[in-house]
DNA sequence: ACTATATTTAACAATTAAGTTAAATGTTAA
DNA sequence: TTAACATTTAACTTAATTGTTAAATATAGT
């Protein structure tokens, strides 16, 4: 896990739409499927991705299983960034 | 541009780390490869994706080529990721 | 046990990405 | 103009990613 992992999946706009679509809620497989143009078989492989970046979690209920978001991982990308972003202020003239 | 070309750019580690590099100043091309254990032209093409993404941007000063941080691009991403993590009161009973 | 539904996994093809070496380009200085 | 240096571009190889179809797994209902 890590940044590497989740910036990889963030890297795909598949995968980023379907974090958009489980910020309001979670969302069946299913459902998740009709949103997109490639077949279950792909955007299953998608929320595999996502999963193994800890970006989303899963609950099986009955036939279903269900996704939801875990936007907590994305707290390290803001870190990063920030860090980036930090100390751009070059001579500093101690 | 965009979204799509700035998250593709920062999920390789080496160009992660080239933004590290240039955070607190410019840097040459060739000083940038030494601290990487690729071949220069390796290194080369990691800063075009960089640039085209416009997360960096190079200046020639004689045989030279520095190389310069535009972090601004990253607010795009920090937006996308604050508008994720916005509307997570789901059950928001109106 | 059989069938239908929901979803994933496997096997494969096509595309993209990343590395290498070798050639090309641009600049400086003799 | 030739040589040396800095860097990129081209050609190619290998590995990873994304998509497809078909088979497998899991659950529910009959």
């Amino acid at each position: 896990m890590g940044l590497q992992q989740t910036l990889r999946a963030l890297s795909d706009p598949i995968r980023r739409e379907i974090l958009h679509l489980l910020k309001d809620g979670r969302m069946a497989a299913g459902d998740i499927v009709t949103h997109f143009d490639v077949t279950g078989a792909a955007v299953s492989r998608h929320l595999s991705v996502l999963k193994e970046a800890d970006l989303i979690r899963d609950t099986r209920e009955g036939k279903f299983i269900y996704y939801e978001l875990n936007a907590s991982v994305l707290e390290e990308i803001m870190l990063w960034i920030t860090d980036l972003k930090g100390e751009q202020h070059h001579d500093e003239t101690t």
